[in-house]
RNA sequence: GCCCUCAUCGUCUAGGGGUCUAGGACACCAGGUUUUCAUCCUGGCGGCAGGGGUUCGAAUCCCCUUGAGGGUGCCA
């Protein structure tokens, strides 16, 4: 046995996984892996109306993408599993009736419209909905009644009466003291024989020796509960950090089921890069204090501190998102990036899978061009679309009239004949030839840039003459140049 | 309602009694580079929620108010 620390990221499949629930599996990773320590992936199914193994999978593919690798858990193996909680009932039970059997916990067989009929009440008279108790000290003969009645009994565990405060220790938050008067004998098991996540964390964090629980500031009431649970038990109580949330445009939390697409997944799917994403997540709620805000993975390791993380939600900015993606973009290889556009390229009909071995070079060479354009991936068709379709003007007769201009003949011949002067057109030997053209032309800047590149893209902007010539080369760019011309007439 | 938490530019944040006429980043605006767009560079706009204390001195400490968020489930 090592003196490791050990963390767990337990989400619930019951929805697709988003940067709330990453960037909580981030900041653990972040603090298991810079110590030295382990990360459990648990999945926590006990909501069986609502959990899948397709958000099981989803999670395990987006973790992997991000590269946030477990080093234990579902998929994985290890020595504390089974990782699922459904398979882990036999273990639950085993507590629960280790809890009945001390007293600290009992048979509740008041029906669901009884207990919301007890909230209404509560809350008619202002007063905060708790269980009453009712069931507390039913004697045998009163749970067979019921049990004959048909009904089928929940756990609760019972308040214990020397509790007065429970104080959760924070390594964010500091100390935070409940008083149990709030708290009611709540359910640990529930009346389709699976745990409740209050119960079944508290077993599996113990029972998987977890050191630290790095977790969303939405559990934090849940903790004065579980603290009861683990001395009842005789366990020994993990750190805790509860996480600021990260907040929707509106300021409120994150939802699962939302509508605003914060799925990993879709991030994935519209180009945004992994260490992008990973390095955004990690300066929601934590920052190194100086300026540089662009990362690397590496960095954010062995810089990052659980305690200095911040108490106050932050709101997810898409837009910041955007600009730092676009930054990487730039920055990474450009192999890479013509591997992970040219399927958006083949989704835009812009290039055949038969054409893009041939065409290697010369998508590398437009993507290359073209990504200072972009914030994410999917942008790239639209801005490469001009080198890869025939060209098609906006206004026709605009064009026409601009090419039949002063001066526009004489350019177009000059550009053409210096095209064919070179042997080679690069962006170094096309600047060369503008440069000679406004020599030797007397034409002002504008009548030679303008009109070329409306004759050449069809567009009145975009990337730079230079690279609009050398990529489309020479044959193609007089070919365009003659057209141009003949609409003039 | 009750419990808990939080509170610096529109957003993400630095700041932990004097060096703050509050620093950076995104966004926005202007200028420069590119005779275009974008990239890139420079500059600008913009904030300590309010009120009381404590102190020689408060963005920083305390209290109250206000606001926001979370919880209040046989969801996690």
């Amino acid at each position: 046995m090592s003196n490791k620390i050990r963390l767990r990221f337990p989400p619930s499949p019951t929805g697709k996984i988003h940067v709330g629930n990453m960037r909580t599996a981030l900041f653990n990773w972040l603090v298991a892996k810079k110590k030295g320590g382990e990360l459990v992936l648990r999945i926590e199914d006990t909501d069986q109306a609502r959990s899948t193994k397709e958000f099981e999978d989803i999670i395990i593919r987006e973790m992997d993408w991000l590269g946030l690798d477990a080093d234990e858990g579902v998929g994985i193996g290890g020595e504390y599993g089974p990782y699922r909680q459904t398979e882990r009932l036999d273990i639950y039970q085993k507590y629960a009736e280790q809890l009945l059997e001390s007293g600290y916990a009992y048979k509740c067989y008041c029906t669901q419209a009884e207990l919301e009929d007890m909230r209404a009440k509560a809350k008619a008279n202002d007063k905060m909905p708790r269980y009453d108790g009712s069931c507390r000290n039913l004697t045998e003969a009163e749970q067979k009644e019921f049990e004959a009645a048909g009904r089928t009994p929940v756990l609760r565990f019972k308040l214990p009466a020397e509790e007065k405060d429970v104080v959760v220790e924070d390594m964010i938050r500091g100390n935070m003291t409940f008083s149990t008067s709030v708290l009611d004998d709540f359910i640990i098991f529930k009346s389709d024989g699976m745990p409740t996540y209050n119960f079944a964390v508290v077993i599996d964090d113990a029972l998987m020796k977890i050191t630290h629980v790095i977790r969303g500031e939405d559990h934090i009431s849940n903790t004065p509960k579980q603290i009861l649970i683990y001395k009842a038990l005789g366990f020994e109580l993990p750190k805790f950090a509860h996480l600021p949330l990260i907040l929707d445009e509106n300021k409120a939390k994150l939802k699962k089921r939302g509508k605003d697409s914060v799925y990993i997944g879709e991030f994935r799917e519209q180009g945004y890069l992994p260490e992008a994403l990973f390095n955004f997540m990690a300066l929601l709620g934590w920052s190194t204090g100086d300026e540089e805000e662009i990362l690397s993975k590496d960095e954010i390791m062995a810089r990052f501190e659980i305690a200095d993380v911040n108490k106050s939600g932050a709101v997810f900015d898409r837009e910041k998102l955007n600009w730092m993606n676009g930054k990487y973009i730039r920055a990474a290889e450009l192999d890479r990036i013509v591997e992970l556009s040219i399927p958006f390229l083949i989704e835009a009909n812009l290039v055949s899978e038969a054409e893009i071995t041939s065409q290697h070079d010369h998508l590398a060479r437009i993507i290359d061009e073209v990504r200072t354009n972009v914030d994410y991936l999917a942008q790239i068709p639209a801005e490469a679309e001009l080198f890869l379709t025939e060209r098609s003007f906006d206004n026709p007769a605009e064009a026409a009239a601009e090419f039949a201009g002063e001066d526009v003949k004489l350019v177009f011949s000059t550009l053409k004949q210096k095209l064919y002067a070179k042997d080679q057109l690069t962006n170094e030997t096309v600047g060369e030839i503008f440069k000679e053209l406004k020599k030797e032309l007397d034409v002002g800047g504008r009548t030679i840039y303008h009109p070329t590149r409306l004759a050449i893209t069809g567009k009145g902007s975009g990337p730079e003459m230079t690279s609009v010539i050398s990529i489309f080369g020479a044959d193609e760019v007089a070919k365009r140049l003659d057209s141009a011309l003949e609409m003039a007439k």
